[in-house]
RNA sequence: CGCGGAGUGGAGCAGUUGGUAGCUCGCCAGGCUCAUAACCUGGAGGUCGUUCGUUCGAGUCGAGCCUCCGCAACCA
C-alpha cells in the first residue's frame, strides 16, 4: 500500500437551510469525528475540515417564504450548527462557511483556471424562466409531463416513474414549482463540464484501482461509469451565490454543486494560508471524504473531475460513505419534522454527548440502513455503557478505595488466570485499529466494550472480595490488573467516546493519553493516589425516553396542523357549469386490488340502472377492498371512460383529500336508492 | 411497470476472499454479592425468504421466483 505523510480527512459540507440531526451525525460527522481523532492520538499528521454550505436554489426560497435576505437564513444556520457540532465534540480542526471571503476568492480562482485551460464547454441554451417569479428555473424546480412514459408529474432533471434524465426543455407542458405559472423560454449561456471527456480516466481510476471502495460506493459508481456521462452546467443564473469571474457572465452564478466541494479547499486554506497546498496538491497526502449515500455521485466523479481538469490538485484515495438512518421506523425527514436535531438533544440531554455517539456508532448504518429509536437509545446506555462499562470502572475503584485507600497496589506473581486475561486485552489494541483503519467503526468500538467485559469477567472469576479475607496480597495484584484495564478503557475509547475518557481520567488521575500505550500494564504506577470517583454514566429512565417520543409526535402533529392551509377556491363557474356535471350514488357490489398498481382498487358499482359499472379508483392506499363492500359512494356518472392499468373505468369516485393527502371516501349520510343525484 | 436497497433464532444487527451460524437485548435456570437490582456461567430457540444450479463443501457464487421498504422537495 502507498505510504502517506498525511490525512486530509473532509465531512459532508452541511446545508445550511436546516439544523443538523442524527441522520447526519451517524451518516457523516460521528465516523469521520472517530477517525479524525484516532488519527491524532497515532500522532499522524491529520486535519479535519468541514463547513456550511450556503448557496443555492433552496436557501433563497426559504429566504423568500420567511421574507428575510438568504445571508440572514445562512447566518441562523451556520451558528446553531457550528455551535452544536462544538458542543457534541466534532473535532474540526476548522468550521468555516462557503459565504466566507477566502471561498469566494478559491472558488472564483479554481473556476478562472478551468475557465482559462479551456475545461469548459460554452453552450448557449433556451431555458425555462418564470416571469412571475421573475427567475430562471432550476431543473428540480420544472414538473411537467414526461416524453417517454407521460407520467404528469415528472421533474426537469428526472422522470421518477421510468428512471430517465431528462432536461426541463423535454417536458410536456411545463410548469414552475414556484409559482405555478406556466415558465417561458428566454435564451442564456452556460459553461458546462464535459463529464463524458473523463469517462475513460474516471472508470479505470475507480473500477480498477479502488476496488477497496466500500460496495455502496462502487457500485452506485459503476453503475453511472457504465452509462454514458453527460457534460453537465456549472453555473446558474441566479442572484445568491459566487459570481462567475468572466466578462459577460453578469447576472450568473458557480452552481452550488460546483461550488460547495471547493469548500473543502477554502477552508483548508483560510486555516492555513501559507501552507495549505502541502494538504491538497502533494501526492503524499491522502485525502480522505466522509459522506452520506446521497452524495456519493459528486464525490466520486463530479470533484475529481473538477480536480483533475484544474490540474494540480490530488483525487481522493477512499470516499467511506454511509446509508440512512431512520427514527422509529420512519424515514427521517426535516419537512415533516421528523428528526432529532442535535441542538435540541444537546438541551435535553446535558452531558450526555457520548451516550449518542456510542449508540449512533453502535447502531451506524455502515452496510445498510438502520433505524433509531429511543428505547434502543435507553437499552444501549442501560445494558452497555452503564452496566458493562461504566459498572466495571465503578467495580474497580470501589474495590482500590476500599482495601487500598484509594492507592494503585503493586502487581506481585501472575497466576495463570492474570496472563489469560492480559493476554486477551493485549489484542485490543491491534483488532481497534485494523478495524478503524478500514473504517468499520461500528466493529472498532464493539472492539472497545470489550475490554469492559474482559473487565467484568476477570472481577468475577478472581473474587477479590472473597480473597481479601484470606490473602490481602493476592488482592494487590488482581485489582492492579482490574485498573490498568480501565486506563485502558479510557485510551480504548478515547476516538469514540471523548468527553467520558477525559471524566475517566480525571478519575484516575491520569493526566496524559497515548494511544501506543493501549495494551500496557503499567499505565497506573503502584502507589499512585486515583481521584475522585464519580459515575461514569447514568441510567436513563423509562419517562425520560417515553417523552423524547411523545415530543417527536407532538412537534410532528403541531409541524402538521402549523402547515394546514386549505387550498385557495378556484375561480368562479356558473350553475349552468355545475349542472353538467352528473354526480350520482351507487352501492359498491364488489371491489378488489388491481394487479400490479399500487394504489388502484375496482369497483363494481350499482348505478341503479341494472347493469353493473365498472370504476378504478386511486385509494388503495387507505381502504382495504373488503370495507367497502356494500357501502354507498358518490361518483361521477358522464366522464368518458377511461382505461387504467387496462381496466376501462366508467366514472370517478368521490373522495374528500386530507392535508396528508389521505383520502377518505364519501358517502351519504342516510340511505339513499342507486343511482340518486347528487346535487 | 422501472430503478435502488433488503429478507439470518422473540427483537435489533454481524457474518469481510465459500470451510463447524455469531453478537447485543429478551426469556429460562444457576452462581456471586465488590458494583448504578448492576456482574458471571449455562440453556432453550434458526431448514440463514424460496426453487434450481456451480462446488468435495454455499448464509456467502450464478439464475428464476416470492415478500417487504424507499423512490416531490429538504436531505446523510
Amino acid at each position: 500500500m502507498k505510504e502517506f505523510k498525511r490525512t486530509l480527512v473532509t465531512a459532508a459540507l452541511p446545508y445550511a437551510n436546516g439544523g443538523v440531526h442524527i441522520g447526519h451525525l451517524a451518516g457523516v460527522y460521528v465516523p469521520a469525528d472517530i477517525y479524525a481523532r484516532y488519527l491524532r492520538l497515532k500522532n499522524r499528521p491529520v486535519l479535519f475540515v468541514c463547513g456550511s454550505d450556503e448557496h443555492g436554489v433552496p436557501i433563497t426560497i426559504r429566504a423568500r417564504k420567511e421574507g428575510i435576505t438568504p445571508q440572514q437564513v445562512v447566518d441562523r444556520y451556520h451558528n446553531i450548527i457550528k455551535d452544536s457540532f462544538r458542543d457534541f465534540g466534532i473535532s474540526f480542526d476548522i468550521y468555516s462557511r462557503t459565504s466566507s471571503a477566502t471561498h469566494r476568492e478559491t472558488a472564483s480562482q479554481f473556476f478562472k483556471t478551468l475557465y482559462d485551460k479551456g475545461a469548459f464547454v460554452e453552450q448557449e441554451s433556451e431555458q425555462l424562466y418564470d416571469e412571475e417569479a421573475k427567475t430562471f428555473l432550476a431543473d428540480r424546480y420544472i414538473t411537467g409531463e414526461c416524453p417517454h412514459c407521460h407520467n404528469e408529474r415528472a421533474y426537469g432533471d428526472q422522470c421518477e416513474k421510468c428512471g430517465r434524465d431528462l432536461s426541463p426543455t423535454e417536458l410536456i407542458n411545463p410548469k414552475s414549482a414556484i409559482s405555478g405559472s406556466t415558465p417561458v423560454m428566454k435564451k442564456t449561456k452556460h459553461w458546462y463540464l464535459p463529464l463524458n471527456e473523463h469517462q475513460e480516466w474516471l472508470k479505470k481510476w475507480i473500477l480498477e484501482d479502488h476496488k477497496e471502495w466500500r460496495a455502496n460506493v462502487y457500485g452506485q459508481c459503476k453503475s453511472w461509469l457504465d452509462m454514458d456521462l453527460k457534460p453537465r452546467a456549472v453555473t446558474r443564473d441566479l442572484d445568491w451565490g459566487i459570481p462567475v469571474p468572466v466578462e459577460g457572465a453578469e447576472g450568473k452564478v458557480l452552481y452550488v454543486w460546483f461550488d460547495a466541494p471547493i469548500g473543502y479547499i477554502s477552508n483548508t486554506r483560510e486555516l492555513l494560508p501559507e501552507t495549505w497546498e502541502t494538504w491538497w496538491k502533494s501526492e503524499d497526502t491522502r485525502l480522505i471524504h466522509f459522506i452520506g449515500k446521497d452524495n456519493i455521485v459528486f464525490h466520486c466523479i463530479v470533484f475529481p473531475a473538477m480536480l483533475k481538469a484544474e490540474g494540480s490538485f490530488i483525487l481522493p484515495d477512499n470516499v467511506p460513505s454511509n446509508e440512512f438512518l431512520n427514527l422509529e421506523d420512519d424515514k427521517i425527514s426535516t419537512s415533516r419534522n421528523w428528526a432529532v436535531w442535535l441542538d435540541e438533544y444537546l438541551t435535553d440531554f446535558p452531558g450526555k454527548q457520548d451516550v449518542l455517539r456510542y449508540v449512533l456508532t453502535a447502531n451506524a448504518p455502515e452496510t445498510k440502513d438502520n433505524n433509531f429509536t429511543w428505547r434502543d437509545f435507553q437499552a444501549r446506555n442501560n445494558n452497555e455503557l452503564v452496566a458493562v462499562y461504566g459498572n466495571f470502572v465503578n467495580r474497580a475503584l470501589v474495590l482500590t478505595k476500599k482495601y487500598f485507600d484509594g492507592k494503585v497496589p503493586a502487581c506481585g506473581e501472575l497466576t495463570e488466570a492474570d496472563r489469560a486475561v492480559i493476554d486477551e486485552f493485549k489484542g485490543v489494541k491491534d483488532e481497534v485499529e485494523r478495524l478503524l483503519e478500514a473504517f468499520r467503526f461500528r466493529d472498532a468500538q464493539k472492539e472497545a466494550m470489550n475490554l469492559a467485559r474482559i473487565g467484568n469477567k476477570y472481577l468475577a472469576d478472581s473474587e477479590p472480595w472473597k480473597v481479601f479475607k484470606t490473602d490481602a496480597e493476592r488482592v494487590k495484584t488482581i485489582l492492579n490488573i482490574a485498573l490498568q484495564l480501565v486506563a485502558n478503557l479510557s485510551i480504548a475509547f478515547e476516538p469514540f467516546l471523548p468527553f467520558s475518557s477525559a471524566k475517566l481520567r480525571t478519575m484516575l488521575g491520569m493526566n496524559s493519553v497515548e494511544w501506543n500505550r493501549l495494551g500496557a500494564l503499567d499505565l497506573l504506577e503502584a502507589g499512585h493516589e486515583l481521584g475522585e470517583a464519580a459515575l461514569l454514566f447514568e441510567k436513563i429512565e423509562d419517562a425520560v425516553v417515553e417523552a423524547q417520543v411523545q415530543k417527536l409526535l407532538d412537534t410532528k402533529a403541531a409541524n402538521e396542523a402549523a402547515n394546514y392551509k386549505a387550498d385557495p377556491v378556484k375561480p368562479e363557474v356558473t350553475f349552468e357549469d355545475f349542472e353538467k356535471l352528473d354526480i350520482r350514488t351507487g352501492m359498491v357490489l364488489s371491489c378488489e386490488k388491481v394487479k400490479k398498481a399500487d394504489k388502484l382498487l375496482c369497483f363494481s358499482i350499482d348505478d341503479g340502472s341494472g347493469t353493473p359499472r365498472t370504476i378504478v379508483s386511486g385509494i388503495a392506499q387507505y381502504y382495504q377492498p373488503e370495507e367497502l363492500v356494500g357501502k354507498t359512494v358518490c361518483f361521477i356518472a358522464n366522464f368518458p371512460p377511461r382505461k387504467l392499468r387496462g381496466i376501462d373505468s366508467q366514472g370517478m369516485i368521490l373522495s374528500a383529500v386530507n392535508a396528508d393527502g389521505s383520502l377518505c371516501v364519501i358517502t351519504p349520510q342516510r340511505e339513499v336508492k342507486p343511482g340518486s343525484k347528487v346535487s
